[in-house]
RNA sequence: GGAGACGUGUCCGAGCGGUUGAAGGAGCACGAUUGGAAAUCGUGUAUACGUUAAUAGCGUAUCGAGGGUUCGAAUCCCUCCGUCUCCGCCA
């Protein structure tokens, strides 16, 4: 792992709450369907200690003796043999230094790869199938439609086929009308989240370093899921990653939290899991854009932060009038970085089923421990940040929504939501061009 | 791509082999002064880990990262990462 950050210390989970209370922690990782972790790790931790105390006791003798050498020659004396005992301490200070590295290392790696402690009110379950709906909001279309690659290949504005040739499988051309309204879509959700929502507008770097994928939690235990350039930058999976990293390595006064950023960005995704799933249509792409936010919050602010953020998808998804629903995730359902998520699903009347369209997610302090962002919580206090992020929302998905929900039955076109005409360039309404 | 310069604490900025965790500022905190404030003066102000009941003491490490030379490195050498300047090229 390169990158700015020092190795100081063991990070990724706090080695001291597993030491005092790792029967809790195991619990924790049994939630998350792992085994007890804390034996193992309680191990590595006490003999890294051990050899730690160890080597720092003789590198005191070597400070202590180096000093005296430094009086004895200032004063003109012969310090050879001073010189020659501390000679004698190298080899086994070479030797403790390894351990105690080799030690720590092995430490880190198997603390990196743990995932979060989930919050108590996550419900207990295996699978999606066990996530729990919170709400509903809007009445689903009733009549079966479509589903959007018709509608959208009928308009002749979609075209799978031909992107298949040039970039393979999951990748789709939009144009005219439909490439618009994409592009709308993804200025509609800015402007509500700078302009009613208290979020800054973001312009990121898409490639980014390991330390980054790792501070967020794609790396190390995803890296299957991502695209990785040339010279081994990653393509973002997702603009949370720059945005919660725009913290990384900082300490931060407190009078600037909370910080809330936004993006508009495209997304990149091997989805090397999903072979098969979704294969048709937009649902599941290489690449899609996605408007991405990101709030960095004091520790006790982040659940209202959760419930504030999720509310920020949910009213873009009510200006458009689509109809949708909000699940709290199950405990094995819950991604890795998350303490909790909503996700919010819109309802897809061409598949008479709702779908994932935003997840949005409290991370705690685990993504600001891996990339050590902190604040200033007192003179001699400082305590990592809470991160969330939350999409609001996929653009590639809503673009879906809205085709579905807004088709024609008598003409095969889509008529324009309201909230997006602004954008549209005075298109009312999307139809075929002969 | 060619030539060069630089990466030090919350920030700016000295130091260029021996009590340097690191001068001096700024900022911040507390105190004095004030009717109150500004200004001024005084004091204090890094992080991590280990040890510990302890955010008390003590120890160790940390001057971009990693390695090397040395009894001893912020200071010397090597590699990498990053930043900046000039020239060239380019959307």
């Amino acid at each position: 792992m390169r990158g700015p950050q020092k190795n100081q210390g063991i990070k990724m989970h706090d080695i001291k709450t597993i030491r005092d209370n790792p029967d809790a922690f195991d619990a924790a990782m049994k939630r998350r369907k792992l085994g007890a972790q804390s034996s193992d790790i309680l191990k590595l931790d006490e003999e890294r200690r051990g050899a730690q105390t160890a080597l720092q006791e003789l590198q005191a003798q070597r400070n202590a003796e180096s000093q005296k050498i430094g009086e004895i020659k200032k004063s003109g004396g012969d310090a050879s043999e001073v010189m020659a005992q501390v000679t004698a301490l190298k080899n086994e200070m070479a030797i403790l230094e390894e351990r105690e590295r080799t030690l720590a290392d092995s430490l880190s790696q198997h603390l990196a790869a743990l995932p979060n402690v989930l919050s108590a009110a996550v419900p207990d379950g295996a699978d999606e199938n066990d996530n729990v709906e919170l709400r509903r909001w809007g009445d689903p279309r009733a009549d079966k439609v479509p589903e959007h690659f018709e509608i959208g290949e009928a308009l002749g504005l979609m075209d799978a086929e031909t992107a298949a040739k040039m970039s393979g499988s999951r990748f789709t051309i939009l144009s005219g009308a439909l490439a618009r309204l994409e592009r709308a879509l993804g200025m509609f959700f800015l402007d509500v989240h700078t302009g009613e929502h208290g979020y800054t507008e973001v312009s990121p770097p898409l490639l980014v370093k390991d330390h980054a994928m790792f501070g967020t939690g794609q790396l190390p235990k995803f890296a299957e899921d991502q695209f990785r350039t040339t010279r081994d930058d990653w393509l973002l999976p997702t603009a949370e990653v720059p945005l919660t990293n725009m913290v990384a390595e900082s300490i931060i006064e407190p009078a600037t939290l909370p910080r809330r950023y936004t993006a508009f960005t495209p997304c990149f995704r091997q989805e090397a899991g999903a072979a098969g799933r979704d294969t048709r249509g937009m649902i599941r792409q290489h690449q899609f854009y996605k408007v991405e936010m990101v709030s960095v919050m004091l520790p006790e602010e982040s659940e209202a932060e959760h419930e504030r953020m999720t509310r920020c998808a949910e009213t873009v998804l009510e200006k458009l009038g689509l109809a949708h629903r909000t699940i709290v995730l199950c405990s094995g359902d819950t991604g890795f970085g998350a303490i909790r998520t909503y996700d919010i699903e819109v309802w897809l009347p061409g598949q008479q089923r709702y779908r994932e369209i935003s997840s949005c997610s409290n991370c705690g302090d685990f993504q600001a421990r891996r990339m050590n962002a902190r604040y200033r919580a007192g003179e001699k206090d400082i305590r990592f940040v809470h991160t969330l992020n939350g999409s609001g929302v996929a653009v590639g998905r809503a673009l879906i929504a809205v085709m579905e929900n807004y088709y024609d039955p008598s003409d095969g076109g889509i008529f324009v939501p309201d909230a997006l005409k602004p954008y549209m360039g005075g298109v009312q309404k999307i139809l075929k061009t002969a």
